[in-house]
DNA sequence: TTTCGTGCAAACCATTTGCAGCAGC
DNA sequence: GCTGCTGCAAATGGTTTGCACGAAA
């Protein structure tokens, strides 16, 4: 486990929650994760069956609710109707463009925006700036045509 | 019926779609929104009813549906259960702040926002950028104590 | 006249929830 | 032991859909 996964689950144990088996290896599990992949709740469920991690999809969705709250994870929504979900990083600069048409999603790369964040973050006075979401839409090489 | 509009519904003509009341009354209806709002479909209905527009609930939803593939409203995702809806104007520099505690939405204006956004378009070689979505989340005066 | 769009009600399906049992601390 | 978390199955609720009718072109 990495020295990120375990702070975290100390500051849930200050907060008066437990950790339990799901709730720790849902995490060991994002933490895996490669950081381009964003899955859905379904694709997750299998994903950690395959892993091995016994956990059902009603906890599941209650582990991934809780640990959006909790700034861990970020819900995406790339206008299906289902949600995805990945892990929240620390000096994360990659967003996402996603094909209208298609549906595939792209990673792009960059690093102006974490300054351009920051300085809006400092222009809220009355506003105190946790996460941000940044998506693009459009359409991919293969569906320009 | 402003310019804008017409020159819209040219457009859906020219692609083989129907210009129905409902089309052209939801279009209008959005016209006349101030800029800061952004209504769910259950709110819309209402609003529409109001202003005697005849709308099904039904026919409300293909029509929110058909005009965000049109590129005419934006999905707005706000964390809720339910979707926002709002005009997609040109040169529009509005963006998002979510309150994660009391769901509470606030604008901001960023005239830099949309220079960066045309830099980020440019580097792109492999992807037409239509539309983009920028919310910021975190927390408001009223819950940051 | 030929589609396409609408309204209605029923269906869908991702997500949520009540409840009983179990596990963290 | 107390209380929060989980699993199961049932419910929820925003959104979608089948079908018959009405309207756009």
């Amino acid at each position: 486990m990495t020295d990120t996964t375990e702070e975290f689950l100390k500051n849930l144990r200050k907060k008066g929650h437990r950790i339990t088996s799901q709730r720790k290896q849902l995490l060991e599990f994002f933490y895996e994760l490669p950081e381009g992949e964003h899955l859905s709740a379904e694709e997750l469920l299998k994903r950690l069956l395959e892993n091995n991690i016994k956990i059902s999809l009603a906890t599941l969705y209650r582990s991934l609710k809780f640990l959006a709250k909790n700034n861990f994870l970020r819900e995406l929504d790339f206008g299906e109707d289902h949600k995805h979900y990945e892990l929240i990083r620390p000096n994360q600069n990659h967003h996402h463009l996603i094909c209208n048409k298609c549906g595939l999603t792209f990673e792009f790369e960059d690093k102006e925006f974490a300054k351009y964040l920051d300085k809006i973050a400092l222009k809220q006075k009355d506003f105190e700036v946790i996460d941000y979401k940044f998506e693009i839409f459009g359409l991919c090489k293969k569906c320009k045509t």
